[in-house]
DNA sequence: TGTATTTGACTATCTTCGATACGAATAAGA
DNA sequence: TCTTATTCGTATCGAAGATAGTCAAATACA
C-alpha cells in the first residue's frame, strides 16, 4: 500500500489501479464471481441463525406444504438424494423439521413448531438480503436481472 | 417480495406440474442456481483440456504478463494464497506454467510454450461457452447481463 | 398371485472449492 | 542486530456436490 514498498513496481507491471481485470467482460466470469460474492454475503447474514444457504432454502421451500418428501424437495432444489439425507438429518437434530411417514416408504418432511419460528427469521434475513441486492443494481438494468438469469437454468 | 396478490398458484394442491418453484422469483436464487448451472456446463467443457474453471481462469489472465506473483493473482481472481498454491503446483506439474524468481522472495507465474498452447484451447472453449450463454438470455435482456452482475462484486 | 423392476431413504466415500491457522524465509525499519 | 511485515507455503477444516451401492417398500406385469 505504501508507495515506498519494496515492490519493484518496473515499467512493465501494470498499474493495479490502471489494469482491470481483463475477464470482467466475460459473462460467465462475472456470473461466477457475482453469485459467490452474494452467496457468502448471505451465508455471513444467515449465520445469525445458524443455517446454511441451502438450509435455509429447504425451510422456505416446505413452509405451507405436508406432503413433500425429501426426494421432492431435492427435486426441487437441484440436490441429490444422497446430499438431502444429511441436510434434512441435521435440521431434524435441531428440532426445526420432523418425518412423517406417508405410506410406509416415503416421508414427510415438514416444519415443526420451532421449525416455523426459525423461518421467521429466516425470511426477515432473506427479505433484507434480496432487497438490498437489487438495490445495488442500476435501476435501468434491475427488471432485466431475474428473466435473465432464469433463462439459464428454468 | 412475494407476490400475494399475484396468481392463485393451484392452491394447496401440490401438482406435480402446476407447481412452479415458489423461490424462482427470488433474485438470490436465481443468481446461484443460474451460476451453479453454467459453472457445471463449463467445467464439463473444460474436462476436454482437463483443467477446472479456476485453473483456466489463472491461464486467461497471465497472459501476456511476465511479472505477475501468485498473489497478484489471488488479489484478481480472489483466491487466497493458500488456496493458491497447490492450483499453481498442479498447473507446475502439467508443465502449463513456471514459477521465476523475480527478486528472491516473490516469484512471477508465466505462462510455458505447453501452457500457450493449452491457452489456446481454453480460448476456443470459453469463448463458444460465452457465446452460448449469451444466446440463452432473451434479446432484450441481454445488454443489462454483464453490467448488472458487475455492480454486484465489483 | 408371484416375480421383477422401480422408487425412496440412506450410508459411505470422493472431489472441488473456499477458509483458518500456522510455519519458514525474506525484506524493511527501529 | 533485533523486531516486525510480507510472501509463500503447509496442514487442515468445512460446505457442497457427485458416485456407488444397500435395503426395503411400492409398483408393474405376466
Amino acid at each position: 500500500m505504501a508507495d515506498t514498498s519494496g515492490k519493484p513496481d518496473s515499467g512493465s507491471l501494470p498499474a493495479p489501479d490502471g489494469e482491470p481485470d481483463p475477464l470482467a467482460i466475460l459473462p460467465g466470469y462475472t456470473l461466477r464471481r457475482a453469485a459467490n460474492a452474494m452467496m457468502a454475503e448471505l451465508g455471513t447474514l444467515l449465520s445469525e441463525v445458524d443455517l446454511r444457504v441451502s438450509e435455509a432454502s429447504i425451510l422456505l421451500l416446505i413452509d405451507g406444504r405436508d406432503t413433500m418428501t425429501s426426494s421432492q424437495i431435492g427435486t426441487a432444489l437441484d440436490i441429490r438424494s444422497a446430499n438431502m439425507a444429511p441436510l434434512i438429518g441435521r435440521l431434524v437434530t435441531r428440532g426445526l423439521v420432523e418425518r412423517v411417514p406417508l405410506d410406509g416408504k416415503s416421508m414427510a418432511i415438514i416444519l415443526t413448531p420451532d421449525g416455523e419460528a426459525t423461518l421467521h427469521e429466516v425470511r426477515r434475513i432473506t427479505q433484507t438480503f434480496e432487497q438490498d441486492l437489487l438495490q445495488r443494481i442500476p435501476a435501468e438494468h434491475r427488471d432485466h436481472f431475474v428473466p435473465a438469469l432464469n433463462a439459464l437454468w428454468r
